[in-house]
DNA sequence: AAAGAATTGGAAAAAATGTTCCATCGCGTG
DNA sequence: CACGCGATGGAACATTTTTTCCAATTCTTT
């Protein structure tokens, strides 16, 4: 009934011992946890090099774990493969699978996979939809920007937050308008000419956010929205206004939509500041 | 844009030709057809059996159709096979070529589009790389828990929040730990047993995140981790461990499947504590 | 700091795999 | 029916790939 494969066996027995290996052998490991579907393809010498490694230490992590040689643990993941390849498994071991799983009511991982769907629904439509110019805009906004303040509340914070953090890797200053001991009004109180205001919101629009967007307007400062329409209240306070029609299931409005579109933005603000991949992506002790 | 690759054209070049063929090769060329995904695993003596032919009529055959030898014609459908088999890598690898090709101003747009399909790419491969039986087991654990701690730092922050804002739709509840003033060690101090901590974090993994994992364990919590491997340390500290893998484009990480795998959760916890649409998405006075 | 253990990289041995050559066979044709 | 052309299979050969062995190095422990 458990369609375990032995390759499964063997990646927990890898992902149990990891620890306890050498440097080079848990390079190893982890290149066979990422390539996982690929290593029945490949030659030793192609997994050790793309580890950075020397062949034999792939043999010998094979080895190590039982096997008498790269081969023979190749063929462990060939079998896996040619298993699943296969469409053997009838219909009705399927079912079985899912209805194991599910301990009651019905299977999450059904929800999950309809709910991925709808977001992937989401971003073809974000792809089609997308106004090159409005996001260039945006962009060059952001560029000649001194200052960037990022607002957005509840649903939207997270995608704020996500901003600001980003935006911490150029030359910038930012500051996350977050209300913090409701301190809205003060956060924002220096905002002014040369600045630039990133507003996230949805229906039902957060108050905060729209005052913010005033404020900013008032202190002319450039403003950036970001909703799902022209039609909403955003429209009026922005200076370039983009807009995500996040894909929805469940009645639950999706986000991802919205984050790859802001993290779209962020990557082409990287470039056009010329940000090298070093300066991006810091790998410092607080990092994570 | 028709990616029409070499293999294609290989065996649209074999079935013209295949009349011509002497009695075995016609074989080898059915078997090629038949059999045509899994030609990059074979040896030559496999498919040599497969066909009821000697290995050197394999061979000849892959002669007759230009190439020096069987190897030469079995690295076209292995690369078929990657080309298809590893859609993200690929994405990535424009956005560099994008990026790097034209020196000047690349608009904006062309970086977003492609950012975009990266991400779809991702959403993909997490669909298809979900492990159900993790993942309900991870909606079970949240579903019993009384208490909810969630932790992420610097990345993973704006996704902690999100959870955090999403779980406030349930009767749980619900501590995001912030650290805010710097209290990681205060705000964790009363989990405990029948409560769950949710922890999010990639390498470099921040020690915030690791240390919450701890205390979570040794107070007896039940600890759900979403990172990106089995092999990093949070799978010994975690219950259940969620897998997602971002792509990186430009050595940028996204968080897009990140962001989406946690909408599915918690759409499955939400359904599994049957809360209704209203009492998921309230739109009272302070909603956004 | 020295001794010991474990890890690592190179090179050579071993195995496996792929390719070529050639004698034989079968088939169609003159 | 004999001849010749091309197809076929076996075995030798060549190449590639894997594995083993060992010396150099690094890391730990005392």
């Amino acid at each position: 009934m458990a369609k375990r494969s032995e390759a499964d066996a063997l990646m927990q027995r890898i992902a149990e011992e990891f620890e306890a290996l050498p440097r080079q052998l848990q390079g190893v490991a982890r290149y066979l946890e990422e390539h996982r579907s690929s290593i029945m393809v490949q030659r030793v010498g192609e997994i050790a090099e793309g580890c950075g490694v020397h062949a034999s230490a792939v043999v010998r992590f094979a080895q190590r774990f039982g096997y008498s040689g790269f081969s023979e643990m190749q063929a462990v993941f060939r079998d896996a493969w040619a298993a699943q390849a296969t469409p053997t498994r009838s219909y009705q071991q399927r079912i079985r699978t899912v209805i194991k799983g599910r301990s009651g009511g019905v299977p999450a991982a059904e929800i999950a996979s309809r709910f991925i769907d709808a977001s992937r629904a989401g971003l073809d439509e974000l792809a089609e939809e997308l106004d090159e110019g409005r996001f260039q805009k945006a962009v060059d906004m952001l560029a000649a920007a001194e200052n960037i303040y990022v607002i957005g509340v509840r649903r939207s914070f997270a995608i704020a937050a996500y901003i600001a953090y980003a935006l911490q890797h150029t030359q910038k200053r930012v500051h996350l308008v977050s209300g913090l001991g409701g301190m809205f009004r003060e956060q924002l109180r220096s905002i002014g000419k040369g600045d630039a205001l990133i507003a996230i919101s949805f229906p039902p629009f957060g108050k905060e956010t729209l005052y913010a967007m005033r404020v900013a307007q008032q202190h002319r400062a450039g403003v950036l929205g970001i909703t799902e329409s022209d039609l909403g209240p955003l429209a009026r306070h922005s200076d370039v206004l983009l807009k995500v029609k996040e894909g929805s299931a469940f009645a639950f409005r999706g986000l991802t939509s919205t984050m790859c579109l802001c993290q779209a933005l962020f990557v082409a603000l990287a470039y056009k500041l010329e940000l090298t991949v070093e300066e991006t992506i810091p790998r410092g002790e607080y990092d994570d």
